[in-house]
DNA sequence: ACAGCGATTGACT
DNA sequence: GTCAATCGCTGTA
């Protein structure tokens, strides 16, 4: 279980975004664990991404994203929700993931009391599910990722093997055509909103 | 200074 | 299927 280095990250974001997935997201809280496996991401690039937070240029909220490889991302929206991104490429490169779901490994019951429910289908299963299920909030935003502390990414090592699909992006407007939502096919801990434009 | 709206979720018809 | 919640970022003035 060796922590991500940063090398993992400082690469093209859709490559990255496709290697994530299987990964675990470890969240250190009150002298626990709260570990969930990756199974679903979208991939967020730079200036050339119309869906892209970083599509406009460097501004205070989205100025990790233009930062060095290995970072987290952290954003509120919708006045209610967090969401968690880890930063790709090299530094002054915008590019993110996006985690949009996870499959609840250890720490079930903390993530239950965070997220005042039981069904573990439902824990971890959107982006901001598991920052609530995770405590993963605004003070993350540009943590690094490769110290293990706090949060961090490992490698579990050995794994059952799985099949990848490529969807459409979910919740937004731009580019909706492009397949940068990567997911491990037939686990049930993935997102339940369909994309707006089913690809083959 | 301010109107508009979002990489969402949960409740309700 | 439809829709409100809720807040702070962003673009325009």
């Amino acid at each position: 279980m060796s922590v991500l280095p940063r090398s993992f990250y400082r690469r093209e974001t859709l490559i990255v975004a496709e290697e994530i997935l299987g990964k675990y997201l470890v969240r250190t809280y009150n002298k626990q664990k709260l570990i969930g496996k990756i199974v679903e991401v979208e991939a967020y690039e730079g200036p050339l991404d119309p869906a892209s937070h970083a599509y406009r240029g460097k501004t205070a909220r989205n100025a990790v994203m233009f930062g060095d490889a290995g970072f987290a991302y952290v954003y509120f929206t919708y006045g209610n929700h967090f969401c968690l991104n880890v930063t790709t490429e090299r530094e002054s490169v915008a590019g993110a993931v996006l985690i949009r779901a996870l499959e609840p490994i250890e720490g079930l019951e903390a993530m239950k009391r965070n997220r005042g429910v039981n069904d573990p289908t439902s824990l971890t299963s959107g982006p901001g599910r598991l920052t609530k299920a995770l405590k993963i909030g605004r003070e993350l935003n540009g943590h690094d990722l490769t110290l293990g502390q706090k949060l961090y990414l490992v490698d579990p090592g050995m794994r059952q093997p799985f099949e990848i699909m490529q969807t459409g992006r979910i919740g937004i407007r731009e580019a909706v055509d492009r397949p940068w939502r990567f997911l491990i096919e037939n686990n049930p801990y993935v997102s339940k909103t369909k994309p707006s434009l089913i690809q083959n």
